[in-house]
DNA sequence: CTGAAAGCGCTTACAG
DNA sequence: CTGAAAGCGCTTACAG
């Protein structure tokens, strides 16, 4: 038992140690069938007392995975995005994968759809969080080499996870309905297409299609953009405030952004909830203790659910296919009976 | 110029293509020197011309590095952590690294100490984030054979990098004390040891010491656990609230736990500002839309500052050092004069 | 400035 | 069930 070389023990020094090769080492502690429970433990024994761990770069060369998965986001601070992350972190974590992340800025997101992504030949899958691919990028990411899957949108080439954007707007709709709003405003953002499914325009067509079913209209006036950041917020109300005929409630398609109307309610002395409803969407964490009521998306379950579905892909199992995850409304103090109608 | 096999290129046919040996290549395309200007382009040309790149295993196996950090810390998923590892992300990312995440439990931050943990030859540094090592610790960590920088706590043996939660805490109490509050009470957190440094620790006598210079007492008694959470923060609140002389201001020692402290005062029917003063710590980007007054400490800067510290290290430059990153009062509505004293 | 060759530490047919 | 040996795709003394 001689401890001859410096540095971290090798698979040379384990089979030495148990006096088999360093095939049987390498079978042993991969739990392959076919090697005798004797052997195995030998292995085993003689692995732990060295302190043996294989070098992670030598085995990915040597069998040609690369026991990495990549995510891209385009942008990975935001509340959402690192609430996707940590699920999706959790799940490959346990699985002995690496995590390798990246920002989806346009470029990166050509180039990933192209396949001359900086994760070629990095990675053994892709989980791309919210960026939009449609039908026609996704058959390409369909055709490289590695599975992806896709968050945040619903998409049929390859896997994808998502939720009911149309519906979750159409239940902040009917919320304010039934208490009473007929003078409604939206704090929206930027849509990618007018005619194509994405976030923005999903919301405001749910949105749009509940109020109409009660004869309601939204004038496209009274849709602003806030960028989806909490001052984008702020601005968008003080806009829709300064309408002729200012809403009685708004639906704010994320709750930084309804932060930011609540806000905006605060410095012009309205009351949420009293003077003016304020719905979000997300249920951020903070929107609890800011009274927000919200349209509820199980953020860090999509994640943990998303790379559920590329493990399967990367074990071989499964076809292509969209899922859902379910949206629920958490009424607080920022919604209530409009004046009016008190 | 036939491209005869299947899959990505490999050094080998680069080197074919360029009509030179593969050391010729792996040279040219690291820009080593002693290296003929023409020889280098001829390789270039062809590298792109074959969108050749470097298979990542391979070349750490050969050459023993990594080219990877770690990074520790005990939650991941709060806006701090997210932040400082955003910054850490921006620099690696743009050097070239890769960086591996894990959460810091208790056994992860014993086995980091002793050497045993999951980033064994797998990174080439480590940074510690909030993983109270103290100065033993951190000799545990000098100890070992790849550079370590710990964020957000004083050390010597290795780098840190940290804020001066003394002076921050100071800084809040004489923003209260010159408001005139003179009934004070702080929603603070757990300290791990009564008698050492950490967060909670430095900041709850930071700010009683600068009571004292005012002749102002901190009774225990006003002193709540929030947690470090919203909604510990909200129940600290109304456990001060409840006190016989409850306080006209109030410190919360994170933006988080001073949210939880805003919607406690809303429950309440109170106003902040005008019936409580509220003061946090950090500068959360909700601060603001919540007109919460605050201790601003630049995170994302930490982030990246740990980060080049640790290239440094890790090019071999410079000695274990400790620095200090500036923290600046933000005043906001959440403050104000006391009703006593207006 | 450049090349031939050894070696990094594993995995995996292949043969037994 | 086990071993000898080739090979994964690079990097790096060493020699020239």
């Amino acid at each position: 038992m001689i401890d001859s070389h410096p540095g971290p023990a090798t698979i040379d020094d384990v089979a030495k140690a148990a006096g088999v090769s360093t095939a049987t080492v390498s079978r042993a502690l991969r739990n392959h069938p076919y090697v005798a429970d004797a052997t195995r433990a030998k292995v085993m024994e003689a692995a732990a007392r060295l302190r043996y761990v294989a070098n992670p770069n030598a085995a990915r060369l040597a069998s040609g995975a690369t026991s990495t998965v990549g995510l891209l986001a385009p942008v990975l601070t935001s509340w959402y995005t690192s609430e996707v992350v940590a699920g999706v972190e959790e799940v490959f974590a346990e699985a002995g994968y690496d995590l390798l992340i990246g920002t989806a800025d346009p470029k990166a997101r050509d180039r990933m759809l192209s396949g001359e992504t900086r994760f070629r030949q990095r990675v053994d899958g892709v989980i791309l969080v919210d960026v939009m691919c449609r039908e026609v990028g996704a058959r390409q990411l369909a055709a490289l080499d590695v599975p992806v899957v896709v968050l945040g949108e619903e998409l049929h080439a390859v896997d994808s996870v998502s939720v009911d954007n149309v519906a979750g707007a159409a239940m902040a709709a009917r919320h304010l309905i039934e208490l009473g709003h007929r003078r409604i405003g939206v704090v929206g953002g930027h849509s990618y297409a007018e005619d194509e499914h994405d976030v923005p325009n999903d919301r405001t067509n749910g949105f749009r299609s509940a109020l109409a079913t009660e004869d309601i209209e939204l004038p496209d006036a009274s849709v602003c953009d806030g960028g989806f950041t909490i001052d984008g917020g702020r601005r968008a109300m003080h806009a829709l405030m300064e309408l002729p005929h200012p809403p009685t409630g708004v639906f704010a398609m994320s709750d930084e952004m309804g932060f930011g109307v609540l806000q905006a309610l605060r410095e012009r002395g309205l009351v949420p909830g009293r003077d003016v409803s304020v719905i979000g969407f997300d249920d951020h964490p903070v929107a609890e203790a800011m009274g927000l009521t919200t349209v509820r998306q199980p953020v860090r379950v999509i994640g943990r659910f998303g790379a559920q579905v590329l493990l399967e892909r990367l074990e071989g199992i499964g076809t292509a296919h969209h899922r859902e995850m379910p949206l629920s409304l958490v009424v607080r103090a920022s919604t209530g009976v409009p004046h009016s109608a008190s």
